[in-house]
DNA sequence: CCTGGCACTCCGTGGTCCTCAGTGCCGATT
DNA sequence: AATCGGCACTGAGGACCACGGAGTGCCAGG
């Protein structure tokens, strides 16, 4: 149904979209691509293509636009990820690399991409859930309370303050500490249940209870909202489209962390460059706007997403290129790390 | 110059621009607000203020329009602070209550802001320098790495990684721990490095570089970057409001962190609500907004401050005591934390 | 199967007219 | 002296219209 010449079309009207936001028409695509025909024969074509679906007419006697559908074709058989350009490439390293702790690795990251794409940038924190514990720290506060802080190997630090308790020796909680980090030093997050699970029979009596509340704070630190934490960068960047939705939707639906999250958390395949296009993301306000998104950690564990937002009409491979690299350099620093 | 009546006249045109968004005319006034008096009258008041630059006409023939000038008399002279309902009372505290630590504390306070004033909300992390030392964790990581975790009275954590040492005995960090708690647990942050000045005189010779390092590492992270951080939320609002300045500058404004914690530290006067309108903020994307900035602290102390920035055009009494209530239930959830 | 030609469609632009809200001013009134 | 009613004037914005131009669909000829 679609030979070569068909598709040279729509990826030609892709390309002009992009570039120029305004409907294309047969003469213009004929004068900037050599496609070898007449604008009559691209007419013909274009017929075609709007009777599949890829691009349509905005009104009668108007240039065609490519529909979600027609972006689909070009991003999966169409285009090639743009690799940066070396220049591209030496910002990254030197903007990432005099990050000092996780949280400045995360902000870094994310108004780079957004810099790079001059798009919306979202970068989701490394998931406790795939690291592993290095260490657990039981810090007295004096009073009754008592600070647990746990710390992973992706250089996450999770801290709580655990309050209500009796009055306890210090001995109990130094041994409590060390106890613990027997327990589940090097283990995945994971696993850590298992491994608590007959401590509290290993401690004497009268120091259970307070184990016990330790323990359920633990597990519930680890078990609760980590995945949830993403930071956003470039929203600047959304004034300069013009929507088909309200800015105001798409500004609403970047502010639902739970949205985006699942979106994000949508890939299909780790490793991978995922990218949803305009209804693909069942969600309203994000009707026309396009997410590409990559998983990032370090080595082939994947520990969280990054990902960009733009309309619709956006450059595919430029993005995808920007994107894959940037995680793939935020793995690299992890590691290092 | 400016008697009763012109003042009440100058209130009136405020009240009514911001609730209509269009330059309000003398007869709209006289229907709407008891001056007791004709339109023709309001004119001739309405030429005086004019003549003070209180108040603008877009163009001739059309109503007046406050100006910055006028907003600023109208927040110093014309207005108080309204109070919130009780609804909203209750709703503040049920909702900041179940936050369980500060970061949570923070991202509540500032979609609670927001929510409140249908505005663009801003939060700062409590200010390291004003709070004590509650306690100093160095935790051998394996390798020669140390990671150290500050924590402090606010209930913030700071932890930094220290690499690059040559190995040390664990005993060796054992000592320098609690050296180190004994030196400067419930000193002010301010304090510390007075306070640690002769310790490394105190540790033997073999292992003075290592305790050099680990203290510069340490007053390092307590001299950086912690006013820094601050939190946004609401942005969606802005899109509500057609600026005069372009929509993109007041988002490029917002995201510029350095600015906005500039604005929000220039408050005058501690523990009091500030108002900087339009000009006053010396920034030209937020020309046209105006930012409702407080303290919030424990006691008298204050810690950082919370803030809100919308159109000059908006409601001060509103929004000033939504910033002055949700600084004071902070400040209480800081206290019983 | 491609191409040039041609009639047609519709958007966007710019000009004109008109309405209307609101003003400034003036003379009258209290 | 302050206030008021009346009145002419002004400028923005909306409705209307005409028109140029980009782009299409279709057809007949190579």
């Amino acid at each position: 149904m679609l030979d070569e010449r068909k598709l040279a079309v729509l990826r030609a009207v892709v390309e002009d979209f992009v570039n120029t936001n305004e409907p294309v028409g047969s003469r213009a695509l004929a004068d900037r691509h050599p496609l070898g025909v007449s604008p009559a024969t691209i007419r013909n074509d274009m017929v075609a293509l709007e009777e599949e679906g890829y691009i349509t007419q905005p009104h009668t006697s108007a240039g065609r636009v490519p529909t979600d559908k027609g972006y689909r074709l070009f991003v999966d058989r169409l285009s090639s990820v743009k690799p940066l350009s070396a220049a591209e490439r030496r910002a990254i390293e030197s903007f990432l690399g005099g990050a000092v702790d996780l949280d400045e690795i995360v902000a870094r990251t994310v108004r780079l991409l957004a810099q790079l794409t001059r798009q919306v940038a979202i970068v989701q924190y490394p998931s406790l859930t795939r690291s592993s514990v290095q260490h657990v720290e039981l810090v007295p506060l004096g009073g009754h309370r008592i600070m647990m802080v746990v710390i992973t190997n992706t250089g996450r630090v999770e801290q709580r303050v655990i309050d209500g308790l009796g009055v306890v020796d210090e001995s109990v909680v130094e041994d409590l500490r060390s106890m613990l980090n027997r327990a589940i030093a090097g283990k995945h997050l994971g696993d850590v249940p298992d491994a608590v699970e007959d401590l509290p029979a290993q401690v004497a009596p009268e120091d259970r209870s307070f184990a016990i509340a330790v323990l359920s704070v633990l597990l519930e630190s680890l078990v609760e909202r980590h995945e949830e934490k993403i930071v956003l960068a470039g929203t600047a960047n959304l004034a300069a489209v013009d929507f088909a939705a309200s800015l105001r939707d798409v500004l609403e639906a970047l502010e639902e962390n739970m949205v985006l999250i699942r979106l994000l958390g949508e890939a299909k395949d780790p490793s991978m460059l995922t990218v949803r296009i305009g209804a693909e993301n069942f969600h309203e306000g994000l009707r026309s706007t396009s997410i590409v998104s990559a998983d990032y950690g370090v080595g082939n564990q994947s520990l969280a997403k990054i990902g960009v937002v733009g309309p619709t009409r956006m450059d595919y491979p430029g993005t995808m290129g920007a994107v894959r690299a940037v995680a793939r350099y935020v793995g690299q620093i992890l590691a290092g790390q």
